[in-house]
DNA sequence: AGCACGCCGACT
DNA sequence: GTCGGCGTGCTC
């Protein structure tokens, strides 16, 4: 009998991580595809996953192959697993060995109970409106027993989790399990607590927050039990082995967390959809403000729902444009800037009814960076190119790229004056200007400078839904998803530097984060006003926002994506060339760009070339990274393309590149 | 990605 | 002398 040849997917880039090796007839009789194994590489032993057999007869001939060393029983992929990783090893241009162990929870010897809360099953006492009653009757009828896609393009405050709600509860009665996708551990608390009250089954939260021996342990339940369960959990979650899976929900499908921009930079939304297909089985996307791809994939299909009013009668809010144009000129305004008189105001009336205020500013920090009044010096990172931002309350500058502090300076080195003034403003500022104007009120922060573990997070929101918070400044951790149910009045400052934000995206994001603030205000019946601070007031954006009217948003947008090649109407790659040399970053990109550029005459005519370029923040840590752009509406030539370039392409050990697909931003 | 090897400059 | 930084080549 001879020894049999396998191919095995290793956690190394070497060969593109796909590694033959042998085995004896006993091991070869029991090897499985998907089973964990170790392996020898080089001098050392690496794991490695059984992908199939060997294709390599070339490599037969040379006695360079090794045996198998050993087969890992705890844990073995399922076809359909390996079949997603094969897939998105293909689309994503990542060595699915390295692929799959950057998925797979860490290994423990001994994991301990596994942690979960148990549902409670309650009867919910509140009934669907028509609109609601319709999603979940249309697609219950389309039937879960095979492949669909879903989107729920509801305005916030809608009711879309009421939706969510009927219909996991009927997979969970068909002895199914659901997998909950939510883009942040933030709104973790929220979701938990419906589902714990409603629901009569186990739920397995799977977050950062989530130990290690949580994360072992339910992956190997989820390997042996069927039971019917909930998943609620975040981007990584979508990989979770769940059998008996009946309906994955991706809810606030817009949001850019679900992009995972290191090592494979997949978007757990599109996974979602994969695996829903290659499982069959229903995927629900819900947002108020879809990603413009997802709006474009779905508007003229049956599978698409507006819901444009929100349930149990709330009222969406009133948008006032608060114009700020020269108020910092006028002496009576400049010491409540970056407020106006008449948000100070607004804020008073709302604070003596007894209601609560949300102040959003999309920055952290006292301000962006310090200048010299007399010679201009800015302050920056001396390993990025990037300005210090400046804290007051730590007087302290810091980069926000990586670790450099220092603490503030008291004069200019550059010149010795003495008069530095802080320009911009972020959260710190917003909040110290309330609590000068509002000293008897209670004015809490909220962003990540402040709140750095989830406890201090559970913490401040209950102390706000206790009403012992009166204003709650804050940054994105504040926009998302939040019931809050005494809060009329939400002010929006510093949205400006995102319009000008130099991206095809800019505008959809600012609309994203415009809706989806302003959506916090007014959830339970009472008039309700958005105060947005700009310098742009005649911007057009802004009056979607006023309109309510999302769908003058899109039909707007996509001539215009149209006109600049911009995705959803071409598809985007970039590649990313990161070096220690800021000379051996752009000629390596330079010759690789030629060379595409090159490739593409020759064979794929229908793909552009654009760079290379500077990434925005082009020095990071010490290092500089430049980008070329490729761009087409051939999918097919497009991959095609970066397939032949990662095969024939060795860079040098002091490049490191990375392959962005459908990339979220032009970092 | 690791790991080894080999080259070179710097430091006791 | 020899320690250590880094450029280069190799791994089924």
């Amino acid at each position: 009998m001879d020894e049999q040849y396998f191919l095995v997917a290793v956690n190394s880039p070497f060969n593109n991580s796909l590694l033959t090796y042998k085995a004896t007839p006993e091991m070869a009789n029991v090897l499985k595809r998907g089973m964990l194994l170790k392996v020898p590489l080089g001098k050392r032993m690496i794991d490695g996953c059984l992908w199939g057999p060997s294709d390599s007869e070339r490599l037969k001939e040379t006695s360079k192959i090794k045996f198998i060393e050993k087969i890992e029983s705890e844990v073995c992929l399922s076809t359909s697993e390996c079949e997603l990783y094969q897939w998105m090893s293909n689309y994503y241009h990542y060595p699915v060995g390295q692929l799959v162990f950057d998925v797979l929870p860490p290994f423990l010897k001994r994991p301990r109970k596994l942690n979960f809360d148990q549902g409670e099953g309650k009867v919910l006492d509140l009934e669907m409106n028509i609109d609601q009653e319709n999603v979940v009757k249309k697609i219950s009828e389309y039937g879960f027993d095979r492949f669909s896609k879903w989107l729920i393009h509801g305005v916030t405050g809608a009711g879309k989790t009421l939706i969510y709600l009927e219909l996991i509860k009927k997979q969970i009665a068909l002895k199914k399990s659901v997998l909950f996708l939510l883009p942040e551990i933030n709104l973790t608390p929220q979701f938990l607590k419906t589902f714990q009250t409603y629901l009569d089954v186990p739920i397995y939260s799977y977050n950062s927050s989530i130990s290690n021996s949580d994360k072992f342990g339910l992956w190997k339940l989820l390997q042996e039990d069927e039971s019917p369960k909930m998943i609620l959990g975040v981007r990584s979650s979508i990989f979770l082995p769940i059998k008996n899976l009946g309906l994955i929900v991706v809810d606030e499908e817009h949001d850019q967390s679900f992009k995972q921009d290191e090592r494979c930079t997949y978007n757990a939304r599109d996974i979602a959809i994969k695996r829903a297909s290659l499982e069959k089985l229903p995927v629900i996307l819900g947002s108020a403000t879809p990603m413009v791809e997802t709006y474009k994939a779905f508007i003229e299909t049956d599978h698409y729902f507006a819901l444009k009013k929100r349930a149990l009668d709330a009222k969406l809010p009133t948008v006032q444009l608060v114009d700020m144009r020269g108020r910092s000129k006028i002496d009576s305004e400049r010491m409540i800037w970056p407020y106006s008189r008449e948000s100070i105001v607004k804020i008073r009336i709302a604070l003596n009814k007894g209601e609560q205020v949300l102040v959003f500013i999309n920055r952290l920090g006292y301000a962006n960076y310090l200048q010299c009044n007399a010679c201009g010096h800015q302050f920056s990172c001396p390993n990025c190119s990037t300005n210090l931002k400046y804290f007051k309350k730590r007087n302290e500058l810091s980069c926000q790229t990586c670790e450099y502090k220092q603490s503030a300076p008291e004069m200019c080195p550059e010149c010795m004056n003495i008069n530095l003034s802080p320009k911009g403003f972020g959260t710190e500022k917003a909040y110290e200007i309330l609590k000068e104007i509002f000293p008897e009120k209670i004015t809490e922060r909220f962003d990540r400078d402040e709140i750095k573990t989830f406890t201090q997070l559970e913490s401040v929101l209950e102390k706000f839904h206790e009403k012992k918070i009166d204003i709650l400044v804050g940054t994105q951790m504040l926009s998302k998803g939040h019931n809050f149910k005494n809060v009329n009045l939400v002010l929006i400052l510093g949205i400006d530097s995102q319009l000008n934000f130099p991206d095809f995206r800019s505008n959809e994001r600012v609309y994203q984060t415009l809706t989806q603030v302003s959506g916090r205000a007014g959830r339970f019946g009472k008039e309700a006003e958005v105060l947005v601070h700009t310098l742009a007031p005649e911007n057009k954006i802004f009056s979607y926002l006023k309109n309510h009217t999302f769908d003058e948003f899109y039909e707007d947008e996509i001539p215009m994506r149209i006109m600049c090649s911009s995705p959803p109407v071409k598809k985007l790659i970039l590649i990313y060339f990161n070096s220690k040399s800021q000379e051996v970053a752009i000629k390596e990109s330079s010759k690789e760009a030629n060379g595409l550029r090159a490739l593409c005459e020759k064979h794929f005519k229908q793909v552009e070339i654009l760079g290379p370029k500077p990434s925005m923040i082009e020095k990071k840590v010490n290092k500089f990274t430049w980008s070329i752009m490729i761009r087409s509406s051939d999918l097919n030539q497009l991959h095609n393309l970066i397939s032949t370039f990662s095969k024939n392409y060795r860079p040098p050990h002091t490049i490191s590149l990375k392959i962005d697909v459908d990339p979220y931003y032009f970092d």
